[in-house]
DNA sequence: CCTTTTTCCTAACTTATGTTTAGTATGATC
DNA sequence: GATCATACTAAACATAAGTTAGGAAAAAGG
């Protein structure tokens, strides 16, 4: 177990620098090339920025969805419920991204989306996105590649769930997280901040929270470092880079 | 455990009757209702129809998606495999669904389709449809909106196999895939086909193949009337409507 | 029809994961 | 600084699901 990381950053720090929908258009670019005129067309929508205390929703199951939300700080959850209850956590979403593209076009949420952290989210309005996309069909096309994207994420998560053992689960959603904040240039040099409760993994795995426990032990004895909670800013978890001894 | 049903069928057949493209036409349109110059364009396309022999497949996880497959007449399901070469179902698909909108806007499949059964796919060209999407964006936003369809079940299977025991999981899968059938006029009046496998069942679930046996038992024991094999075509199980005794 | 192969079924046993409970650290609140 | 709440840690125990193995029933293929 580690302690804190050092106080500087490698990856350029996009928060204050930038505006949320440079923020956004990075991310969509990062899967589709978007010509000038579609890029100009993104940066002139128009916008409410909201801080957003942790658990706030910014979509509710059963709600019409008329708003599309972009994380620009802070990380957000969806998640689902079963018949009795139980919930489980079907992806995390890191800032740039836009955190409603899969409940926009369709007439009523299946899911929620809720702050896993204390952020900001810039929302859009579905009239406002619905006719950028008929003018400007480039954006439209990187919309859908980033919504193929996730569907994808989503389907790498069935089998994560459905056919891999705890510690491989674990490892995998890991992995996953710190190569798509590497995308975005928001990992440390040596790690990354892991903004989840044991619990909060667990329902993202399909496991216990004492079992995450156990299994995050287990890694640990196998030469992984990993979670270590620091409790700097709302009791997050901190997890240093996922590599082998 | 009941015996296989009367020859008498309840819904259309949509076989005989139909093109291809108006089962396509028909399935778009469950849920984004096309206007008539749209629906003259859908049905304009140029296919191919092929005759597939079960786990024959329509895409292969590494390739190029350069056409799209549209089931005609027979069963299909995506899998994903795991590092250690197990396999997890992540959707079944029933006569009348595209099965390769997912991966046609990407640069390469990251899953497989299959053929469950013998059956009829009639291909179009990847070119002709993103053309067919320049032209006619209604079009586009009917598929655009069955992919967002198709994304929710799989969320719904994330939730599935993580968060339900297998009475409940497997209960699940043979619920949608009824309801599914039932949408599109493929449902007996007192059962279906179910053309799966118990080990095709488990790797949908997340289980081995004798726990999905013992779960079907147990499921039939609470009075459910399931899985029984009939073996008429290509060695399909039969499963009888899931009611409560 | 007979043979071969697949699928289903079952039982005995093992193991991974869930449950319960309780203790300890950490940060928040006043 | 005392308390409170929320994580995390941990051990003992319970159970759902996995494993192995073998036989029976169907389907497939001559």
């Amino acid at each position: 177990m580690l302690s804190a990381p050092a106080p500087t950053r490698r990856g350029r720090n996009p928060i204050s620098s930038e505006s949320p929908l440079d923020l956004l258009l990075r991310n969509l670019e990062l899967r589709a090339p978007l010509s000038p005129a579609d890029r100009e067309a993104v940066l002139a929508l128009p916008y409410q920025l909201r801080v957003l205390e942790p658990s706030t929703y910014t979509v509710r199951e059963g709600d019409p969805p008329d708003r599309c939300g972009v994380l620009v700080r802070g990380f957000a959850y969806r998640q689902k419920l079963s018949g009795d209850g139980q919930r489980q956590i079907v992806a995390i979403h890191i800032p740039g991204e836009a955190v409603d593209f899969q409940n926009l076009f369709l007439d009523v949420a299946d899911h929620s989306v809720q702050m896993l952290t204390r952020g900001e989210v810039a929302f859009l309005a579905r009239r406002d996105l619905q006719q950028l996309f008929r003018a400007r069909p480039g954006v439209a096309h990187a919309v859908l590649v980033k919504i193929l994207v996730e569907a994808s994420v989503f389907r790498e998560w069935v089998l994560n769930v459905g056919r891999r053992d705890s510690k491989t689960r674990l490892a995998h959603v890991l992995c996953e997280f710190a190569v798509r904040l590497q995308a975005h240039g928001l990992a440390e040099e040596y790690g990354y901040e892991l903004p989840m409760t044991q619990e909060q993994l667990a329902d993202s795995l399909g496991l216990t929270p004492v079992h995450v426990n156990r299994t995050l032990k287990a890694l640990e004895a196998d030469g992984f470092r990993s979670a270590r909670i620091i409790g700097e800013r709302e009791g997050l978890a901190f997890a240093e880079a996922i590599k082998p001894r």
